[in-house]
DNA sequence: TTAAACTGGACTGAAACGGTACTATTTAAC
DNA sequence: GTTAAATAGTACCGTTTCAGTCCAGTTTAA
């Protein structure tokens, strides 16, 4: 499986939740656990290293908090991760720092590694945080028939 | 970094090896050994799963050896990487499997997730294993003005 | 001055991963 | 029929990475 770090998944939330409450000027690490269900140390972590990314500027003292740096409709996808995971690439082959692989001056796919890479990086570049925040809310959604229901983690056939 | 481990790295290397060579009906884990300058036990494990992952068959007893299942064009990389990891998805939440999360009830982007798992998908299903096989070998690139010259370890800027 | 909030760094236990070894089974060739 | 070469299956271990936590320091509104 392909995957992204418990904590990268635990940011998306936690930006996710800061482009739809978009209006609040500033978002303590409190209020984020609160709303997130999420530990206090970790999404105070998220939020420093979110903030060290460039994605969030910070306000510090009391009365202080963080938003977000630009728009929802600004941030991509690719960028959460890159910051919460280092540079998309899907092996160290990919990345532009050279020297890491042992089979570097004679690997077979070196290229190839780019092109998948590549791929993957312009597939999460056209994800918008705006897209994660706005579509559905899990409490109330539209059913076949344009109903409105509650809904507790289910799903709509939308994406499949 | 979102990345595959390295022995699905290494796991690329060999399909993509056995696609170049596909005119060899049969390929040994020592062969594929040797050409991929990777160590035998490991080479010999990624080809095990291969196989049981439907990617490759077996021809058993002295002068065996492996083959591909299908044509270099058939097999897509999305394929091989759910082999050797697993379905892609970028979080347990992602997959079909439920019950994982903690959060899942009231998970406030759960069905986000999927969205981008779905875009990380479709865009390693574009890609074939033919597209990793033929295109350039290491030794000689064609340049900007359609020379051919010797390259080692050198990628062209095709891709960028 | 105080309390609430961010800032930075360090630490730890657990899980995953890479890598290896060993044994059994199959089969072509002599 | 015996042998040697190859796949098939399983089990193991050391290392590294990761998630999660904690603490001491700094800033600033009230």
């Amino acid at each position: 499986m392909i995957r992204l770090g418990k904590l990268t998944d635990y940011g998306l939330v936690l930006m996710t939740d800061m482009a739809r409450n978009h209006d609040r000027s500033l978002h303590t690490a409190r209020d984020l656990s609160v709303e997130s269900r999420l530990p206090l140390p970790t999404v105070s972590k998220l939020l420093k290293e979110l903030l060290q990314g460039g994605l969030l500027v910070s306000h510090r003292g009391i009365k202080g908090g963080y938003s977000l740096a630009r728009k929802p409709r600004e941030i991509s996808v690719a960028e959460i991760i890159a910051v919460l995971e280092g540079p998309i690439a899907l092996t160290e082959c990919s990345t532009d720092i050279s020297g890491l692989c042992d089979l570097e001056p004679c690997c077979p796919i070196k290229d190839n590694q780019r092109v998948i890479s590549q791929a993957v990086r312009g597939a999460l570049e056209k994800v918008m945080l705006s897209d994660l925040s706005q579509p559905l809310h899990l409490t109330t959604i539209r059913n076949a028939r344009g109903n409105l229901v509650p809904t507790i983690g289910f799903v709509s056939g939308r994406m499949q």
